[in-house]
DNA sequence: CGACACATGTAACACGTTACATGATTTG
DNA sequence: CAAATCATGTAACGTGTTACATGTGTCG
């Protein structure tokens, strides 16, 4: 649902066309989201489907240029005085891959805990190489940058954080798959969250 | 691409029928992923499409159980040996729109990242809130959890470095809005990161 | 001329989300 | 009995991804 508004927020500083607008979202994010051009102008179509935009006539050039209408310009304001949703937790990719590894009978876990770590920590590497090289940025792409860099730290951190539990939990002994058992207490995250009830289990 | 994966993961220990598979997925990620029912029976019958799963039958109690097959059990070993995808990076919602939001003329940056840290550090005081409780929760579950911790600290740390920035921009009476304009040294991340050659600006 | 950027679109596909329909079994 | 849970599915929708088709203009 971002795609939309990332859009919304460009044509707040005036009307643009699909190229254009592509050009300008990539710049702002840096790259972070590469955007098929295709997808810009689907995303316009079903914009202008859903009355927050309208075509301005044809350019000098004949460029179709879209301008936000009154009901779009409300949609944005909402959106940035809205904070993104936590209520359901993120889905952590790398989080759940091994919440449901460790279900494996005869998974090697803190085998891939290490070769992840390997991973992050070359993008990570990357990530600071490309800060160093490009110290001066404008604004926006220095901030999406250091996000990046600050999310692979905490997986980082994170990955060393299992392998001490996972080395743990070894040499006690514990069967590290199969499933779980704690009988009493039953937690879940999305349950606390949002106040829910939600079932229990079979 | 994760759901697939994770009803394979639980497949490995033996055949199961597609509601105790919803069950088993939420309990091992501890509900980060609350899973609707459907989307399981969907998924199963686009793994039997594919050929990595098919139906051992019925239970003695009319359940409809399924197994994985050889190709099956391949894909899910190639996935437990093959880190998390970091070659795009990661699309940071919260990044992309903080970034978006800067090229908005006239909008209230700051206040965004206070509104979104308010959210955030309420986010995570319930998390180890959560976690205190219940200390002694299963593995997956508890690294589950600490993922999220880790995650949720990081973009308070990110959302405190934006605000600084933020603050020492508008004391140096830098335009915070506007299109950029780094004329040289054109670095996207994702060009930076694959090795790809991608067009600059107009 | 050939390659490439500019510019606009369409079609097909995969995936996740929600809602709905249906029935059996359990339990207060 | 009524409500909830167990259990299996289907239909519709939104969105993101990729590939394709088409044409103009520019530049070496």
């Amino acid at each position: 649902m971002s795609i939309r508004y990332g859009l919304l927020a460009l044509l707040k500083s005036g009307p643009k066309y699909g190229y254009q607008l592509r050009g300008e979202f990539e710049e702002a994010t840096g790259g972070a989201w590469p955007l098929n051009v295709g997808q810009v102008y689907t995303t316009l179509g079903r914009l202008e489907r859903d009355g927050l935009v309208e075509p301005v006539g044809t350019d000098e050039d004949g460029r179709v240029r879209y301008r936000l209408t009154s009901a779009g310009d409300d949609e944005l304001a909402g959106w940035l005085q809205t904070p993104v949703d936590r209520s359901s937790p993120p889905r952590n990719e790398l989080a759940i891959k091994l919440a449901l590894a460790l279900t494996v009978p005869g998974a090697d876990i803190r085998r891939l805990v290490q070769t992840q770590r390997t991973a992050t920590l070359r993008t990570l590497q990357e990530y600071t190489r490309l800060k160093r090289k490009n110290a001066d940025a404008d604004l926006p792409w220095s901030l999406v940058l250091d996000s990046l860099i600050f999310g692979a730290e905490a997986e980082v951190r994170w990955l060393d954080h299992c392998e001490a539990r996972l080395a743990r939990a070894a040499s006690e002994g514990v069967r590290s798959s199969g499933p779980a058992e704690h009988a009493e207490d039953e937690t879940s995250l999305d349950a606390a969250l949002e106040t829910t009830e939600r079932p229990g289990r079979p």
